[in-house]
DNA sequence: TGACTGTATGACTATTTTGTCATATGCTCA
DNA sequence: TGAGCATATGACAAAATAGTCATACAGTCA
């Protein structure tokens, strides 16, 4: 991605504050910028699901990717708040092994 | 697929009735029929899920599949009962085109 | 029976997602 | 500062999913 990195924190160095600022757009009210928001709103939900099930479990990329024989990179991407391809699979895996599980349905549009 | 098909009525034919069968595995009270039918439950759940919003909404498969701009055979593969690839993409279309939206959540294991 | 509609399936291609590895950056702490 | 850990990113290959088309099978109804 190209967004640079900034300095204040740890945290802050997270694809993931992607998706806080998308958040900070979609709660906000200006109309253009909750329409650009939209599309990408679902996969930056997602891509904070999974950091926030890893960070409580207390479980750094490396250990939650041994657990699902996968790799540090590819939970990096999982939780990049741009990322467009989360997969069934994947989020089975990760709630699997954090004792979870997925639960998946059809509601009503709001 | 390799299951016979029946002849007693349209819906028999089905694919999605394995997953009927399935569930009956896993309502009823045999441990090895219960373990067997677990591995493709969550599958299985998801071709139901579909079918049913589907028919609930009284579409065929190709009516749903040109407003996803798919084709009838994939609709028909998602509903497949033994197939193992749904992805968040499809699921995504599926629920837009009627009317709702895919809620996605990690709750705690049963 | 024959036409028509809806669904399932096979085969093959295209696209997308993962695996893998190398490496850069940022942070913490001695 | 330097070592070490955690995360992000790029590149490319491998595997999985979707697209497409042709066709078979079932059921309905004239």
């Amino acid at each position: 991605m190209s967004k640079p990195r900034q300095r204040t924190s740890r945290r802050s160095t997270r694809k993931t504050s992607d998706a806080v600022e998308i958040l900070d757009a979609v709660l906000g009210n200006d109309p253009k910028a909750r329409a650009a928001a939209d599309k990408a709103y679902d996969d930056a939900v997602i891509a904070m699901m999974i950091y926030q099930a890893r960070t409580r479990a207390r479980m750094t990329q490396k250990q939650l990717a041994d657990l699902i024989d996968s790799d540090q990179a590819v939970i990096s991407r999982l939780e990049d708040a741009n990322y467009r391809g989360h997969s069934l699979t994947m989020l089975r895996k990760i709630a699997r092994a954090l004792g979870k599980r997925l639960d998946i349905r059809f509601v009503d549009a709001a």
